[in-house]
DNA sequence: ATCCTGGGGA
DNA sequence: TCCCCTGGAT
């Protein structure tokens, strides 16, 4: 009677064979479109992959990549930035924006972590006591760092789970958890990270919030907010 | 809701 | 100019 891995009975059939579906549009088009970030390699420190969760917070992942390699060389460890003077670490994030919060942000993080050992704690309680962690970047260092499984329910996967499964239940709470069964269900089973990066990345470059790509878009024959543009909800007399 | 001394694109 | 971006804290 357990419920498998937490994955969520509630979701009705239907809903769970189009995540199904999803998931593999998704990732086979995540093989020849995805895109490539230092921060992504296999191999990368917890360091190297926290400072860009950070980083990454409300900027573009474009706007990053032209600045991370240079701010890992200049800062390779947690030590050099808790010792850093906090002038020169705005100076070194002014390019990203935000970068007065940011900078204090890693200084107490990098701070707190050499307290803490050196290593960032592996439970989600403990990461998001971390100042300027919350519930986003406490999901990337479980998933990345740790391997757990957990889904990145940024602004990109809100925006196209709610486009492509359209409206489920109720507003709300309901409807905010309803989204995390979905994206949990979507990410569950192998290729966790995989899954992660290709609705980050297909948010990014295809369902944009601005004009997304519909005409072109693979997922479009089972995509709720395809069907609602094509579905006029009432003649609109144009006069 | 609103702010973060925000930068980038249309 | 306005909207958006791999959020988080108040």
């Amino acid at each position: 009677m357990e419920q498998t891995e937490g994955l969520p009975y509630e979701l009705s059939p239907e809903v769970v064979a189009r995540a199904s579906w999803l998931r593999g549009q998704l990732l086979s088009w995540f093989r020849s479109c995805g895109r490539t970030f230092p921060w992504r390699d296999p191999g990368r420190e917890p360091y190297e992959i926290t400072v860009a969760e950070v980083l990454l917070q409300r900027t573009t992942a474009a706007g990053v990549a032209r600045a991370y390699r240079g701010f890992i060389k200049r800062y390779p460890s947690w030590a050099s930035l808790a010792l850093t003077p906090l002038e020169d670490l705005e100076r070194a994030l002014r390019p990203l924006g935000l970068w007065r919060q940011k900078a204090l942000v890693l200084q107490h993080l990098a701070q707190s972590i050499e307290e803490h050992g050196g290593t960032i704690p592996c439970s989600r309680t403990e990461i998001e006591r971390l100042r300027g962690i919350g519930p986003y970047t406490a999901s990337a260092v479980l998933a990345i760092v740790y391997g757990q499984t957990e889904p990145l329910l940024d602004v990109n996967m809100v925006r196209l789970l709610n486009r492509f499964f359209g409206p489920t239940e109720r507003a709300g709470e309901g409807r905010n958890r309803s989204l995390h069964r979905l994206a949990l269900l979507l990410v569950s089973g192998e290729q966790c990270l995989q899954v992660n990066w290709s609705v980050l990345d297909f948010g990014a470059l295809v369902c944009k919030a601005r004009r997304p790509h519909c005409q072109e878009c693979q997922l479009k024959v089972e995509c709720w907010y395809v069907r609602s543009q094509i579905t006029p909800i009432s003649d609109a007399p144009s006069g």
